[in-house]
DNA sequence: CGGAGAGTTGAGAAACCTCAAAGCAGGTGG
DNA sequence: CCACCTGCTTTGAGGTTTCTCAACTCTCCG
């Protein structure tokens, strides 16, 4: 939802927003090789998404919650290079891209908008890729950690219990780690009295420690 | 160069871009921290871009050559969070990003064309991550050197043999890995006659060995 | 000719992975 | 309502890969 809209111009643009769906929980919102039509918004839940490769090899490249944008690797192709899947049941909005086009060129406000969110995106990749070229297991569980925490309190829940939606495998698959280091990380993290772990129940008990960990090495 | 303009858009997309310049080897192109205000393109030569972190590390996050445009990352924040360099002379446009936006708004297949550029961008990113993520040295530096081999080929120059413009250190910071690391792996390349290495001087000696490196694990 | 930066190579250490076994939790059908 | 799956998680032991530290070589330039 783009900030500096006149009433009108967000009117127009709610209009072209307007067609939001449920899904349920490992529901497909789009499929790698889907032809590309449309950015979705997440509106609420949550959504991963996962790439294919031929030799079979998948990886987890986002986590969306609500308010982010997911389908943005798709303009170049065309088709979505990407799958997206509810990780619990959620609502989206489907943004028609040629109708958002049209729309940004007449409202330049909706225009720079577009073009943050995707520069946006290119700084996040940059910052998983700082992660996975440089950061050991701990490092990057932590920052993966610090990451969810502050994007659940910047949505008004707490900065320091959460319940995870994604399997052990599912967060070594984002991180670069096998699942058995993921989990054997979690434990460490347990022992040293930064976190209490209870499967997918995570509560944060020394945030000042565990940031101290992101960037020590 | 937008692909699809007609004449008249094309001249005015040239009179945005007209102002070109020439760096020398070394030589700053913009620099973290300065103001956002133009992509760039080149033009002719190299450049690489790097990103400083906090904590010290430096990371290497792309090779640029000609026809490729730098500087996306830098509209999310207004000002550039990463620094580029000219790694041989090199001819580099300066596209004024707000005129940018003004022209795109004008001329739809400008305006797509944009957006691909930031979209391939992504893909790109997505791609490193998942060699971060789930290759080995060995395929790491295949897929670099078919990558840069490819890229070299569509701009005329064999892609056979050609001169790394890099050191060992930045091949490992842009690879996730040390130097020394970098440099072992040329060695058993060269050992089982999938290339030659003379320091910087690489000849690939068996194109299709060296592709099935990649995503063999 | 000397120095500095870049590259190579070796040996040992550290981090992570692989394989394997066992424990847990949630859902289903009897 | 319980027993039993099934898929997820934890933990251990041993193996691999990559890193670290160190010495040495090479090349280029002044």
């Amino acid at each position: 939802m783009p900030a500096n809209l006149s009433a009108s111009e967000m009117e127009r643009f709610e209009a072209l927003s307007s067609s939001k769906r449920s899904y349920s929980t490992g529901e497909y919102v789009y499929r790698t090789g889907d032809r590309f039509l449309s950015l979705y918004a997440i509106r609420g839940g949550s959504i991963k998404t996962r790439v294919l490769h031929e030799d079979g090899r998948e990886q987890l490249t986002s986590f969306l919650m609500s308010g982010e944008i997911s389908g943005l690797d798709a303009i170049s192709t065309d088709f979505h290079t990407c799958e997206a899947v509810a990780m619990e049941p959620c609502e989206v909005c489907e943004l028609p891209f040629s109708k958002l086009e049209e729309l940004s060129r007449e409202i330049p406000n909706l225009q720079r908008h577009l073009h943050k969110i995707m520069s946006r995106e290119i700084v996040r990749d940059q910052s998983i890729m700082m992660l996975l070229s440089s950061m050991r297991a701990e490092e990057r569980l932590a920052a993966f950690l610090l990451n969810l925490s502050q994007r659940f309190s910047a949505r008004g829940y707490s900065p320091n219990a959460f319940r995870l939606l994604m399997t052990r495998h599912e967060i070594g698959s984002y991180l670069g780690l096998k699942l058995e280091t993921v989990s054997r990380t979690f434990s460490h993290f347990q022992e040293h009295g930064l976190l209490s772990v209870k499967v997918r129940e995570i509560e944060i008990m020394d945030m000042l420690r565990l940031r101290s960990f992101v960037g020590s090495t």
